[in-house]
DNA sequence: AATGAGACTGTGAGCGCTCACAGCCACGCA
DNA sequence: TGCGTGGCTGTGAGCGCTCACAGTCTCATT
C-alpha cells in the first residue's frame, strides 16, 4: 500500500478512501492511484483490513442435517449454487459447514460465533435442531431456508409456500377426476412435512381419512417406497397420491410399480420439489415447483440487511404446478 | 489476549505459545492459561493471526464448469461433503467458487490469487480449462479431482481409475454373454471420456467396430438419451451398451424403454459413477463405482502437502464394480 | 565453583490496513 | 478583512496476533 502511496504521489489515507468508495478523493487523485495500482499490482490484504473493520465478508452456509440427508437432494445444490453466487455479487464467500453430528454440530457453532464469518445462512429440516438456538442466543445474523420451526418469531428466514403448493397439487388431483387421493407426508417435526399435509387437508376437507395419510420418517427414496407399501395395504383403493417430496415420489413409483399399478391410469402420483429426480424418472413426475433460485437470492438479501442492523423478517415465495406424466 | 494473559499471570508471548502446539511452555502455566482461557471466553482473532502469519486456515473449492452442468451430477455433493469434512480434522475451511462463466472464472481467478485462501481443490471435467494454467502460473497450491488434461505433469491431481473401470464394465458384460457389445462416451476432451473409452476399447480389441461408438457431448441425462438413439439405428443388433456415466445410462434406459427393447433381457446396460441416480431409475444400475470419499481424503490430503512446500504428486485410486439389475 | 546447555518466559516490533483527527486550501458571505 | 464552510489530504494510533530476540532460572558437567 505503500509502494500505491509512493507512485501515486498520495498517502495511505487517500488510497484507503480511493478503495471504499472513493468519498473525499479528488478526480486526478483516483486516477494516479488507479494507475499506480495497475501498475504495482497491488491488491488489498483482506486480513488486514478485517482485523480493523472486525468484519470478515464472508458468511457460512450451514448444513445441519444428519448423515448428510439433505445432502442427497438435488435440490440442495441449486440452493447452494444460488447462494454462492448471490454473496459473489456483493464479494462475500461462502464458506461451507457441515454440521451432522452432534460434535460437527458443536465445532460449527463455535466457528460461528467467534467471528470467522459475518452471519450465517441455515439449512435444517427438523425442528428443535439445537443449532438455532445456539446461533439466535449467540446474536449471529442467521437466516433460515424454510420455516424455523419453533423459531417462526425471532429467527429471519425465507420458505416456499408449502401449503399453497400442496394445495395446486391436490387440487389439480381432483380436477382430474380423481376421487380417492392419498398423501406420504414427510416427517412431521419438518415445515415441509406438517404444511404440505396442511395443504392437503386445506382441499379435502371432511374427505380425509386416517387411513389414507402415511408419514415417512425421512425424505428419501426409501422411506417413500415403504411409505407407499404400507399406503397399498390401507388404502388399496387409491387412484392418485399426493407425495411430499420427488425424492419419496420416486421411491412411490417403484413400490406402485411392484404393486402392478400403472402410473398414471390406475393412480396419479404427484410430487413436490420439482428436483432433478422429477425428469429422470419414468413416467416424469407432474410435481410442485419451489422457486429456487429466488430463494437463494432472497436469503442473502435477508442476511445482508441483518448483518446491516436491520430487524429479522420472513419471506414467503410462491409455487407453482409442473405437469408431467405421472398426474 | 491481555485479558487472558493477565488472569492466567503470563505474558502474550506465553499464551501465544501454548496456543500454537504449547512447546516450551511449562505445565503450570498451560494449566492456567486453560482455565483463563475458559473464564475469560477468549477465541483467537484468525484474521489477526492471519496477518502476521499469512495463512488463511482455508481453501477454495472451485467448481469450474459451465452452467453448472456437474452441479447436476449427484456425486458432485459427496465430493464436496467429503472434502469439507477432510479439512475440518485440519482446522482449514472449505470456501465454494463457482467459475461457470467467463467473468466468474476471471473473478475466481483473482480471489484466489490475492492470498484470500492457501490452495485450491479444482473440479472441472474439461481440458484446457484455462483456470488451469492461470493458477498453475501463479504458483498457487492446486490439486484436480481427475486427470487434468494438458496438466498432467504439473499440477497434483487424484482420480480414479476410468481405465480399469471400464475394462471391469466391458469385461463384465463379455463374460455374460453379451456379444455386441456398444458404448457411450463422455466428451472426449474430459478424462472420463478419454480414459473409458479406452477401457473399452482394452477389452474388445480388434471386435471394435465405429458404428458401436457414440459420443455424447455432455455428462447429462439428455445426451445419454439422444446418444442412445443414435446407436440403437447404426447398431440395432446390439445386446449390450456400456454408458459411461450414470446420469447419460438413466437417459438411455429411457431411450431403450420407447425403442421397445427390455433391459436387461434385450439389452445390457452398464454405467458408471454409482452415483444417486443408479438406484433411482429402474432397472437398477449395474455400475462402476468411485471411491469419492477416499477421493476427497486424498485430495486434502495432498493439498496440504503442496500448501507445505511438497511437490506437486499424482494419486490413482481403484474402481469396483457394483452389480444390479440393468446388466 | 565455574560453565554451558536447555527449558521457559517477557518484550518490542511489525503484519497491512482503517479511522478519527487535524490541517490545508479555496470560496462565499457579511 | 474576517470568518465560517466544505472538499480534500496527511498523520498517528491501533486492530490482535506472532515471532525473533534477549533474558532468567535450573541443572548437569567439568
Amino acid at each position: 500500500m505503500d509502494d500505491v502511496a509512493a507512485v501515486a504521489g498520495v498517502s495511505r489515507g487517500t488510497i484507503s478512501r480511493a478503495l471504499n468508495g472513493g468519498r473525499n478523493v479528488s478526480a486526478p487523485a483516483m486516477e494516479a492511484i488507479r494507475k499506480a495500482i495497475q501498475q504495482t499490482g497491488y491488491v488489498v490484504n483482506q486480513h488486514a483490513r478485517s482485523l480493523v473493520t472486525q468484519r470478515s465478508q464472508s458468511v457460512a452456509f450451514i448444513l445441519s442435517e444428519p448423515q448428510g440427508l439433505l445432502f442427497e437432494d438435488p435440490n440442495f445444490n441449486v440452493l447452494l449454487a444460488g447462494c454462492t453466487q448471490a454473496l459473489a455479487a456483493h464479494d462475500i464467500t461462502l464458506v461451507l459447514a457441515i454440521a451432522g453430528s452432534k460434535e460437527e454440530r458443536k465445532r460449527v457453532s463455535r466457528f460461528v460465533t467467534s467471528g470467522h464469518v459475518d452471519g450465517a445462512l441455515l439449512v435444517s429440516a427438523h425442528s428443535g435442531n439445537p443449532i438455532m438456538d445456539e446461533l439466535h442466543d449467540r446474536g449471529v445474523p442467521v437466516v433460515a431456508c424454510g420455516v424455523p420451526l419453533g423459531h417462526e418469531r425471532d429467527l429471519a428466514y425465507v420458505a416456499a409456500d408449502d401449503r399453497d403448493g400442496a394445495r395446486q397439487m391436490v387440487q389439480y388431483l381432483r380436477d382430474r377426476g380423481r376421487r380417492t387421493i392419498a398423501t406420504i407426508t414427510g416427517p412431521l417435526d419438518t415445515p415441509g412435512g406438517v404444511q404440505r399435509l396442511g395443504g392437503y387437508q386445506d382441499v379435502l376437507g371432511d374427505q380425509v381419512e386416517d387411513r389414507l395419510i402415511v408419514t415417512a420418517d425421512r425424505y428419501t427414496r426409501a422411506a417413500g417406497e415403504a411409505a407407499m407399501t404400507r399406503l397399498l395395504e390401507t388404502a388399496p383403493d387409491l387412484d392418485a397420491v399426493f407425495v411430499a417430496s420427488d425424492l419419496m415420489a420416486a421411491g412411490a413409483l417403484a413400490a406402485l410399480r411392484r404393486a402392478g399399478r400403472r402410473v398414471p391410469e390406475d393412480v396419479a402420483v404427484g410430487g413436490f420439489d420439482d428436483s432433478a429426480v422429477a425428469t429422470t424418472v419414468e413416467p416424469a413426475l407432474t410435481t410442485i415447483r419451489q422457486p429456487l433460485p429466488r430463494i437463494s437470492r432472497e436469503m442473502v438479501r435477508l442476511l445482508l440487511d441483518l448483518i446491516d442492523g436491520q430487524p429479522p423478517a420472513a419471506v414467503i415465495l410462491p409455487t407453482e404446478l409442473v405437469r408431467r406424466d405421472s398426474a
